[in-house]
DNA sequence: CCCTCCTATTTAACATGTTAAGTATATTTT
DNA sequence: AAAATATACTTAACATGTTAAATAGGAGGG
């Protein structure tokens, strides 16, 4: 018995099996983005700045899934392109307040539907019902071993 | 009514609940393999190199889940670490065979048991059962609308 | 008030993601 | 067989992922 320890099918491993259904679910969406000139993470910076009303840096970072080093260079580029802008905190001057202007709102307001659509139709043919499902998964998964992050 | 589509919450937005259910299971993982000194991506081409025997780098993208240019990459730098090797395709010259080194196997051998270890103990916290759940689902998922892709 | 520790953000450096275009070899078509 | 197509990579360019270190402001204690 020297034979070495076997992986299991990639089928079976969870990190790509989630990678694997994420662009799945990412591909037909970030086709439509690219259309409209702004990437995957961007949009999700956009959604994130319309549903706060804008704060801070940090909380944009956790809110959109981005580490702040991608934070800080995607912003140099949101706000030279004219989507947001950026502000000094009232009381803390650690902070940058980030807002989104109202060509950063015409990108949501110009794609949702299109993006809403999509889910609409992965709803269809995949069964809204476990979507549902596979999101209590996954946010159980998520909320798993916090110590170990 | 003059009131913009409102988008759904981050937590029930499938694209990020698949984001960070992977944060979570890769965390672990990724810094273990960071003291390996080899990347989360290095390590699934090691793995396909060495469950495949050997192929070319076309199904090894496909089966690390990688996109060629990133493997083109990836394949410059792993070769000067002798973590595989390039040969010529016997029949197709188009074609680079990649193989796994000794060197190679040698990093999946001092790495997958502490890998299976940080798997066994999420099965144990998060369950078995529901990984099992949640790893059928994601294949399913997978499988569909392969005509948008 | 000064020092120390903590937090928010930035910068740097290197690796990968992503799309488009380029190169070389195979395959198919006419 | 020459031309048109298709396939397997490679290169280029730009965006983000990731970690570590640097900067700067805030909070608390002596």
């Amino acid at each position: 018995m020297t034979e070495r320890l076997k992986a299991r099918a990639t089928s079976r491993s969870l990190p790509i099996a989630l990678l694997r259904a994420r662009e799945t679910v990412m591909g037909p969406i970030r086709k439509m983005l690219a259309e409209a000139g702004v990437t995957e993470q961007q949009w999700r910076v956009l959604r994130v700045l319309e549903e706060t009303g804008g704060t801070d840096a940090t909380e944009v970072a956790r809110e959109a899934c981005l580490l702040m080093p991608s934070l800080t260079r995607m912003l140099k580029g949101m706000e030279k392109a004219g989507l947001c802008t950026r502000a000094a905190h009232p009381t803390d001057g650690r902070r940058a307040v980030i807002t989104i202007t109202e060509a950063g709102r015409n990108v949501i307001a110009a794609n949702l539907p299109e993006s809403n659509r999509i889910i609409a139709e992965l709803e269809e043919t995949y069964g809204k019902v476990r979507i549902e499902q596979l999101l209590d998964l996954l946010n159980d998964l998520t909320a798993v071993e916090p110590e170990n992050r």
